[in-house]
RNA sequence: GGGCCGGUAGCUCAGCCUGGAAGAGCGCUCGGUUGGCAACCGAGAGGUCCCGGGUUCAAAUCCCGGCCGGUCCA
């Protein structure tokens, strides 16, 4: 890289001069001449809080405080701070740095920034190091508050950049926070992610990276970079770390984030905190360690004892156990604001993130030994930070009693876990690695557990410490894209060719019950056909397209589908294709209407039904999917557990409710800022638009989306609605179908035709029967069927009294053909001649042929010879041992076959 | 969304690899023992082997498709 994209005027104002890390090899900026690593961990011990500072400690809310009135005073609009869950994101799950809120949205340069520049402390959750946490000391969290402060350069409007940057951070470092400017290093780095790229400046102090002063410019487009028209500062500023820095009586992150809440949770967890000395020194210490490699964690440990003067054994215990507890206070607050910002645990998406962090903590509870309940660690969380997070105390219900439902879950696995491993034992006296893997991937039993359990057992089992790499290994190469995007159900030169003429001026939108129109047809391409505008709605928001006709010079063309391209050219699919005569012509359009109003009734439904889910269930329900078809519609709903019939009663109740208050429904146009900043993020619900303005539909205090469907005017047209099917479609996901309108009468007609149908078979004639009548059927099924055992049983004694015997040598069989044929009366026979005799068959017609068993109690005859003898006699068959199976010719007289097989038998037997 | 595992008595599961008469423990019913209970002893009831197709003389078992549950990964 060209190193000169580094050098700023500052630098050289100031005197910095540039070096070479001795330890890592990276070039850093510092005023210190003196200086030979570059600061950061692990080129460094941590020796920060030896460094003067004018500040007084602070806790998160402080250092949140410091840096927002800070670059406030410095001429940044202050933006509160968005949900960890990244709904706006197509791509993304989770809320991984700041410049995430404006992606990709602001940064594309769709929408223009809510203020320019702006700061932010925007907390963030990512999970990749959940391993590490603890065992760094603080270094790696999987919850931290992410600063930002950004400016958005357009080509005709400069905010600021580089130079501009590292003085605002340089101040605030020094003058804010007051630190001596000789201990600030800016060390040279290189972004790149999400398709972006640009150089950097990690800002270390003392051992501690502070901040990372990314520049993003460049677009990475098959492998090259592409200059960018929006130049953006991305900063981002760790402000637990900030914290911890400005803490001198804090050895790890964890004491200055949560405070008195470590000794609290060290006493509930119910074990010892390790000794100051020891802390400190692993504190400092911990500079040095690369989680990643095991060896570096053992040699972390010695280092400590040595240090110390101790036993290494001694510290390694001491200082899992604190980790162990560090994770747990880290893992805790993940977990609050997970669930506090709506996401339902699930096996799959973002909620397979929630569950995972959930089944990490109560793992290292059970590590611990600990008998306390993981939702009493969250709602001590939830009381240490309810000044902060408020919004959190108000969803606590849902919060804890997701957190004990999870718990519960996991905990039955682990219990399970015994169980299985117990039995795997028992046969297997040791355990592969595959058979860790399997126990792992298939019942989700961590091979700790395992190794634990086979303890108990005296089976030793080792568990290679890149156990994770290889169960990530048999699951193949991945990627591909987290979430799923709409796809485009065009060719791609259709795609091209329409768009040539231009967005379509929606006719739907402005008159959703237009159903008549006159347009120019701009272009014809076969079956393809693009107006100037149009009232055919195109397949979109979950709601199926339009059909009917078109005319041009009074010839009828039928629209069969329409689709709409990424920029908003809207495509008739005609038959018979259109001619090009008609390009040029004004046509009229017609569209059936029925099929319309019934997919604006569904789909008005649809956001009438969200609501009132939202409002019965809670916040955390989102809508995971939804289609609307003129026959009927659904929408699946985030929900931790199953509806009751109750709850699904109350919320038919409430659609109809609102039916009936005949409650106006709207759409209007607004900005995305604007929207999001009156409505929230709830409003994209179906979805984030690409575009800087949105559509937005309410319906009368009572719900608001982004949407592009077409609606009502009033909620009073539903008419009416009715649930017709609820049922769980995964983890944390429940499908909801319904009907509205007449449909809802069709509906009932039709489970009317169905429950007759049924009253019919039952011999009745009217609905009200249809119970009693069931359970007498039910009851005389039972009655029947002891009946027949009885039946059978005599016939079975009748039988084998009647059969035909014969003797060899000392060898005695006996034969029955059977009248029937059933499989309860051929055992009862074959077993009463087994005990008359020493071979019993009994045999049965079927499709011709006859159907031949044979049995013995005598455990010297082997009856594998039958198979011989059946095919001697032109059959098939086989068996082993005491019981043997076949067919036979049945002839004209199969009592004759019969004797003759048994016959045989007794000669081969003999 | 993809991979893997599972579905057998009311419950927990064995049997499946290698096809050949559906099993165990717990629970339930009745009887014995007991002052009564638990325990124990004896007897008994209880099955769409998830569903559908295929292979085979023969399928819980093998093959294909589906449904349901679990789990891991993104």
């Amino acid at each position: 890289m060209d190193p000169s994209v580094y050098q700023l005027d500052f630098f050289r104002e100031k005197g910095f001069v540039r070096k070479k890390c001795k330890h890592c090899g990276e070039y850093f900026w510092t005023l210190n001449p003196e200086r030979e690593t570059c600061g950061d961990a692990p080129c460094e011990e941590y020796r920060f809080w030896d460094i003067p500072r004018s500040i007084p400690e602070l806790d998160l809310r402080g250092a949140i405080e410091r840096f927002l009135r800070f670059f406030e005073r410095h001429g940044h609009t202050v933006i509160p701070p968005r949900p960890v869950v990244a709904r706006w994101r197509e791509d993304l799950y989770l809320t991984i740095a700041s410049i995430v809120v404006f992606q990709p949205h602001v940064t594309s340069g769709l929408v223009p920034p809510p203020a320019n520049p702006l700061v932010i402390a925007q907390p963030c959750i990512r999970l990749e190091d959940i391993d590490h946490v603890g065992v760094t000391m603080g270094r790696h969290l999987t919850s931290f508050t992410m600063g930002g402060h950004h400016a958005f350069n357009y080509p005709d409007k400069r905010v600021y950049w580089k130079d501009e940057t590292v003085r605002l951070a340089f101040e605030f470092f020094t003058r804010e926070l007051g630190i001596p400017e000789e201990e600030i290093v800016f060390k040279e780095s290189w972004w790149e992610g999400g398709g972006n790229a640009g150089p950097s400046f990690e800002v270390t102090v003392g051992g501690l990276e502070l901040a990372t002063l990314v520049f993003m410019q460049y677009e990475v487009r098959d492998g090259n970079y592409v200059e960018m028209p929006l130049k953006v500062v991305d900063t981002g500023y760790g402000l637990e770390r900030i914290a911890w820095f400005s803490n001198r009586r804090a050895p790890t992150a964890f004491h200055a984030i949560y405070r008195d809440l470590v000794p609290k949770f060290f006493e509930r967890v119910g074990v010892e905190e390790p000794e100051e000395k020891l802390l400190w020194t692993a504190a400092r210490l911990a500079g040095y360690l690369d989680p990643d490699d095991p060896r570096s964690i053992e040699a972390y440990y010695r280092r400590v004892a040595e240090a110390l003067g101790a036993d290494p054994d001694w510290v390694r215990s001491e200082l899992v156990r604190a980790a162990r507890v560090y994770a747990l206070l880290d893992h805790t607050r993940t977990i609050m604001w997970m669930l506090g910002d709506g996401i339902v645990p699930s096996n799959s998406g973002e909620g397979y993130l929630a569950r995972l962090v959930i089944r990490r903590a109560v793992r290292l509870l059970a590590l611990l030994g600990s008998d306390a309940r993981l939702d009493e660690l969250v709602e001590m969380q939830l009381g240490y930070w309810r000044s902060l997070y408020p919004q959190y105390v108000e969803r606590s219900g849902y919060i804890l009693e997701v957190t004990r439902l999870e718990e519960e879950r996991y905990r039955k696995i682990l219990e399970n876990a015994d169980r299985i491993v117990e039995r795997l034992l028992a046969r297997k006296k040791t355990l592969t690695l595959d058979d860790l893997i399997l126990l792992y991937d298939s019942h989700g039993i961590p091979p700790d557990i395992v190794a634990s359990v086979a303890a108990k057992r005296g089976v030793k089992v080792e568990v290679p410490h890149d156990f994770y790499a290889r169960v990530a290994e048999r699951h193949g190469a991945r990627g591909g894209v987290a979430r799923e995007v709409e796809k485009v159900r065009l060719p791609r030169e259709v795609v091209e060719w329409a768009e040539g003429f231009g967005e379509t001026r929606r006719l739907f939108h402005e008159d959703p019950y237009m159903r008549r129109f006159e347009a120019n047809v701009l272009g014809v391409k076969g079956e393809y056909v693009v107006l100037d505008a149009t009232a055919f709605y195109p397949t979109g928001g979950g709601q199926l397209h339009d059909t009917g006709v078109i005319y041009c010079e009074g010839r009828a063309y039928r629209v069969k589908r329409v689709e709409k391209t990424p920029r908003g050219t809207i495509v008739h699919i005609v038959e018979p294709p259109m001619g090009r005569e008609c390009v040029g012509r004004r046509v009229l359009g017609e569209i059936d209407w029925d099929r319309r109003y019934r997919m604006m009734r569904h789909h008005t439904a649809t956001h009438v039904l969200l609501a009132a889910a939202r409002r019965l269930l809670g916040d955390h329900v989102w809508q995971a999917g939804a289609e609307k078809t003129p026959e009927k519609a659904r929408l699946d709903i985030t929900h931790y557990k199953p509806l009751t019939r109750e709850e699904v009663r109350k919320l038919e109740e409430m659609v109809n409710r609102v039916i009936r208050e005949r409650r106006r429904v709207e759409a209007k146009l607004m900005d995305w800022n604007e929207a999001v900043e009156k409505y929230g993020y709830r409003i994209f619900q179906g979805g984030v638009p690409p575009s800087p303005k949105l559509r937005i539909v309410s319906v009368e205090d009572w719900d608001v989306e982004a949407c592009f469907g077409t609606h009502l005017s009033n909620t009073g047209e539903i008419g009416a609605f009715k649930i017709i099917n609820v049922e769980r479609i995964q983890d944390g996901v429940v499908r909801l179908e319904y009907v509205a309108g007449d449909l809802v009468a069709e509906y009932a007609s039709r489970l009317e035709d169905e429950a007759l149908k049924a009253v019919e078979t039952l011999g009745g004639r009217s609905l009200s029967e249809l119970a009693t009548r069931a359970s007498k059927a039910r009851e005389e099924l039972e009655r029947l069927k002891s009946l027949a055992s009885e039946y059978s049983k005599i016939l079975a004694d009748a039988l084998a009294a009647a059969a035909p015997r014969l003797e060899k040598s000392g060898l005695s069989a006996a034969y029955v053909l059977l009248p029937v044929a059933d499989d309860r009366l051929e055992s009862r026979v074959l077993e009463k001649l087994e005990e008359e005799t020493d071979i019993g068959i009994v045999a049965v017609r079927q499709d011709g042929r006859l159907r031949v068993r044979i049995a013995t109690r005598r455990r010297d005859i082997d009856l594998r010879k039958a198979a011989a003898v059946l095919r001697e006699l032109g059959g098939r068959g086989g068996g082993r041992g005491t019981i043997a199976s076949g067919v036979l010719p049945a002839g004209d007289k199969p009592e004759e076959a019969l004797r003759r097989l048994a016959e045989k038998l007794l000669e081969a037997l003999t």
